[in-house]
DNA sequence: GACAAACGTTACGATATTTGAAATACAGAG
DNA sequence: CTCTGTATTTCAAATATCGTAACGTTTGTC
């Protein structure tokens, strides 16, 4: 008598949680570059801009920790001022991206089906990889300007209450999925427990139908559908993803006619062995 | 008699370099998160990945050093190993890149011109802004297959020796140009001098032409055109690039043809407000 | 298959770097 | 003009970081 949900925590119970997340302020991690990396993850698309007592607010570090540590980045050429003395990134940030971007020229072979999933969802189409316990979206299409949220290159989520995130979930196999469940649970107890159920069903819908739905899970008024699509060769698991603003999404047309035509054009682009095959598939 | 490479040399006379630069090793810097961001920035699209010993080579650290900040990336989430423990650039990089992107929605409107530049000069088209003394680019349209370098955001770039710096360059005003240049002659001497006439002819074209033009300068085997678009609201200068490869760019039609209209299309780009106009056409 | 060479990680003590408190400098508001 | 809130600099104390050395692994050669 197994429903979903314990599915989900079964498989979680297999996995084993990093060690380190354990004893936080580990002496072999570097506190200092810690701290400054902390400080550029500050920034987000509601707060561009920081002051240096803000900063230290919410890091818990003192003033002058802070001082110093930005000139060291503004030194290096990641953050800037503006003429109040906040402090901003710097577009030069981009360029630590450039080689994550590079390494992924294959993407640009998915344009052409990510465009006409965005054009038949009227909503835009995502590219997804596994960084971490996150998703990263690394490319999207579709028309930002009709649009509550506009994807982008680097925005993340979690993996276990997004379309995306559930797609490249049911890529992992066996001990790897095991082992990624029990840091999600770990990390965020209570929405793992919340989401269990339907992530546990997702997953397994990806490796039976092709793709899996998330209505409002992660943004509350987007419908989402993900499709797995594979490995690549560098090891990055890769899940594609079409968003579409809720009302405008009936789920009759979402489950029945969407859903299979994104398993289909992911099928396809399966075809052209830019990536391994899930195992499921094999 | 003052021909352009005195000018330019003349102009950078007037111009301050910032103190810092000099005492390179300042104590009121954090070298332990410069070193950290010095692996980060190793990376390059050649360079995808790299091992310990070859880092510690690279930036003179000690092998123990370099295992220590790796440790503490990976645990960041910036840097993840590969089968064989080799260093590689984790995707949740671009999470850092995101709020900058973010920050440039009026990219968007920039698609459509963008485009036709990109067919019009069977090339790519590229958009940059300036970050320190580089300038970094921000988007890119057109083919990537068909050509030798494929664009992506990301992509730094000299101020001083390319169509996209020079027509940058050209936005900044008075003392803002003299310290640039100062800065970029103390940094770069021998291609500032080689190139100092060139670049300052091309600042001259753009502001009385709209455009400029680089044979090579950059990347060699491409001839690129260079329009500057303005500052935007939040500080930063920017402008529009073409590239085609060498061999297809017949100089009269450049000279000729594709200049003036990326400039007439630089100029109806400026009409949307977007851009604060530059000094020069006030 | 055994050996050497190169590599990556950990432990540990010395020390150089970072830290926080306090003083100074600065900007904006009233 | 003073007052408040903020940023930076200074300096001594402390502690986080560094390099050495030792260990365990892997890689490649003979």
């Amino acid at each position: 008598m197994t429903d979903s949900k314990t599915i989900l925590n079964q498989w979680a119970d297999e996995g084993a949680v990093e060690p380190e997340a354990s004893y936080a302020v580990d002496h072999a991690l570097s506190s200092t570059l810690m701290r400054g990396l902390e400080i550029l993850a500050l920034f987000n698309d509601s707060v561009d801009r920081l002051s240096n007592a803000e900063i230290a607010r919410q890091l818990g570090l003192n003033r002058a920790t802070v001082s110093r540590l930005c000139k060291t980045l503004i030194h290096m050429g990641y953050l800037r001022r503006d003429p109040k003395g906040q402090f901003l990134l710097a577009p030069r940030i981009l360029a630590l991206s450039y080689p994550v971007l590079s390494a992924t020229r294959w993407r640009h072979q998915l344009v052409g089906p990510m465009r006409e999933i965005a054009e038949m969802s009227s909503g835009n189409c995502t590219l997804a990889v596994i960084s971490g316990d996150q998703f990263v979206q690394v490319y999207s299409v579709g028309n930002p300007s009709s649009f509550p949220h506009v994807p982008e290159p680097g925005i993340t989520g979690p993996l276990h209450r997004s379309a995306s995130g559930r797609a490249l979930l049911s890529l992992l196999e066996g001990q790897d999925l095991y082992d990624m469940l029990a840091n999600l649970r770990h990390n965020f107890p209570d929405e793992f427990e919340e989401h269990s159920s339907l992530t546990a069903d997702a997953i397994t819908r990806c490796r039976t139908e092709g793709f899996c739905a998330s209505y409002g899970d992660w943004r509350p008024n987007i419908v989402a559908l993900g499709t797995p699509l594979g490995l690549t060769s560098d090891g990055l698991y890769v899940a594609l993803a079409c968003g579409l603003p809720r009302f405008s999404a009936r789920e009759d047309y979402v489950e029945n006619d969407l859903g299979p035509r994104m398993a289909k054009a992911a099928e396809s682009i399966r075809m052209t062995g830019l990536f391994e095959t899930p195992f499921y598939l094999k």
